[in-house]
DNA sequence: GGTGTAGGTTCAGGATCTGAACATTGGAGA
DNA sequence: TCTCCAATGTTCAGATCCTGAACCTACACC
């Protein structure tokens, strides 16, 4: 199918270039090395990749010639929408972070709202930075809901019930005039995670985000896994408890009345008074709050369930933890563990490690600037 | 890793090879078309395949020159161990199967005899076919369990309970002097399924097996998955209701103890004698006992909530229900089925098929044909 | 029987990778 | 400071491979 001899070296000049962007920089005989080519090979591709503007050689470095992606110019922006949040960050194509900000966002705002404060939030962050709209080279969006995968339209979401139905990347890219790449915020946070965080380098992950929902994704031989419909890892509408409470999805006992943000709050509400949310029950749980260490435990053990399930079916070696709850580290995570040991299968359970994500509530951002393709590769073939 | 000039030739031989033999019989321009190489390159190729005696040409057919594979000598063995029978079929290299057979096996067999029953039976069937072991290429050995992937050995089965710690590939092939393949039974029904079955050509697919236990396996971009420690698809221990039956694994409520034959069996033991065996249960159902038929349409009520919650993990286009328990057909996947969509969120629910297996009892014995490696390709580099 | 279309082969040409030879540079040691 | 060595990067001829075009063949249709 891919198989001609240009396409040889075209899938080696990739082969390159994706091993000078791991390692940074690397020199010549290095990369000889590590792809397998020979030296003549790589340097008249280097020398290539150089001419396309793809690699840049700066042979001032301490050794010898030190080969590094080409510096590009323009800008990338995350997006990271939330139930009551919404962060945005703006980043050199390196994914080198220049600015980033978190604003509260009002419970049941309407997508029209959101959007707007979406786009205030980017130009005040490229006016910070004296930077145009006209720099950026794209944008990543990340949404706590299933996108679908042919119309890119937000499917069911008890999350945010004021976006059903719309498309957030056409929306969006037409107000800022950008191209916009969306995605479900549990992806984006599991892309982070794989590629700075805990799971980098991992190749199988399970990545679990708990917040006012609980949601996951799948890595499988380090891509993320979608399934027929883009549903895959909408962990938190499993079935628990078949007699439980009645979720917003319509059924009973799913996973997200247990462990959700949402309804975890209103556990504590006649206790900690109205105004609670998700980040103080957090901060109470780990100043020694009782009654709120005990709601994110029994929490951390619902997941615990889920996961179980999780391992039975897919036999991660790493699970991953992130999202608004996950701040509350062990006091989740142990928990869930613990019941995970119990009631996976014992071959599944002894080589799953679970733990709480690296990047904290940043996870979602970070993974909505790596959504964003700015391949000068691609561009120049 | 692997692009060199040469790894090209060799990529571009497998292509052809692999779409002669999934086509059959395919003209050269044929080839050229599926495999997108030019017709001059195809020629050659195929006439370098054929002096290596990987290909044949069959010039005298209906039409132009068909190219075929080229006919190997030698037999496959394929062997599939159950709870309570043993199925072993003899094909060419092909996989046309020539000889097959099933024998009961009693519940409580040690390993030791269970192996002998197979030895004597692949003995059986080759002096039926006046052929020899020496001719036999390889052996296919299926398991109700899983397969430590480093080890090989079998870890722990509730239905095998003296074949736990054993090697069974390495014991086989002892007893044999043959090479033996072993794998968890559902995987080969897996791959006999996506081979040959119902989920012919099918990327993703999820494969449940209903039988004494009750197992799965994942079929991911065509290829099983296996998980951190070969134990992907256990779904016969997910927990269905924590307060449940004590299953053999020490845990409560899981899937097998309400769906799994061996405690179906013994619900109905009560009304129809201690006779009783699943197949004869699903006979008498599909005869119209009501008893049966509930049991039965309960038990695919239950393997319904898990499907579900692996609709909502993995979101496949089709699962497809095969293992004893499966001849019931519509008496246990319609019950199944109308779970799965109360519960699995709805995208997920919408785009899924739930359907019986088309390969019934045989599943598991041609999996493990088809499992056999018997590439002339790989021998001819 | 004639003609056309598609299949298959051959050949020259262009693209690619590799090994060997060669120039260059940085560093270790005297 | 100087010399030598080892590693790096480049160049070039050679071998391998794919492709397009031209050519031949066989079957089908008229």
């Amino acid at each position: 199918m891919a198989n001609s001899l240009s396409s040889l070296r075209e899938s080696n000049r990739r082969m390159v270039t994706e091993a000078v962007r791991k390692a940074g920089s690397l020199t010549q005989a290095q990369l000889a090395r590590t792809t397998g080519l020979s030296p003549a090979t790589v340097s008249t591709i280097v020398r290539e990749l150089r001419d396309l503007g793809v690699l840049a050689i700066s042979s001032g470095g301490g050794r010898r010639n030190a080969v590094t992606l080409a510096p590009e110019p323009g800008l990338l922006v995350g997006i990271d929408f939330g139930h009551s949040h919404l962060r945005v960050a703006v980043a050199e194509p390196t994914r080198r972070v220049l600015a980033e900000q978190a604003i509260p966002l009002d419970v049941d705002t309407s997508a029209a709202e959101g959007l707007l404060a979406a786009e205030t939030l980017v130009d005040e962050l490229l006016a910070a930075l004296r930077a145009d709209r006209q720099e950026v080279l794209g944008v990543g969006l990340g949404v706590p809901g299933p996108i679908d995968p042919l119309t890119g339209v937000l499917g069911s979401s008890t999350i945010l019930p004021g976006w059903v139905g719309i498309n957030p990347a056409l929306a969006l890219g037409e107000r800022l005039g950008l191209p916009v790449h969306v995605d479900n915020d549990a992806n984006l946070g599991a892309i982070a995670e794989a590629t700075w965080g805990v799971a980098r380098g991992r190749r199988d992950v399970a990545y679990l985000k708990v917040a006012s929902g609980v949601g996951a994704s799948i890595i499988i031989d380090g891509r993320i896994y979608r399934g027929a419909s883009g549903a895959a890892g909408e962990l938190g509408h499993i079935t628990i408890d078949e007699n439980g409470r009645l979720c917003r999805c319509g059924n009973r006992g799913c996973l997200e009345t247990l462990a959700g943000g949402l309804y975890l709050i209103e556990l504590v509400r006649a206790t900690h008074g109205p105004g609670i949310t998700v980040p103080r029950l957090v901060e109470l749980a780990l100043a020694g709050d009782v009654g709120c260490r005990r709601v994110i435990g029994d929490a951390g053990r619902h997941l615990g369930v889920a996961v179980a399930s999780l391992c039975n079916i897919l036999n991660p070696g790493l699970v991953v933890v992130g999202g608004a709850l996950a701040e509350a580290g062990a006091l989740l995570v142990d928990p869930l563990q613990e019941v995970v040991h119990r009631l996976a299968i014992p071959s599944a359970a002894a080589v799953l490690s679970v733990v709480p994500g690296a990047l904290g509530d940043r996870a979602g951002v970070l993974g909505a600037l790596a959504s964003v393709q700015v391949s000068n590769m691609e561009s120049a073939l």
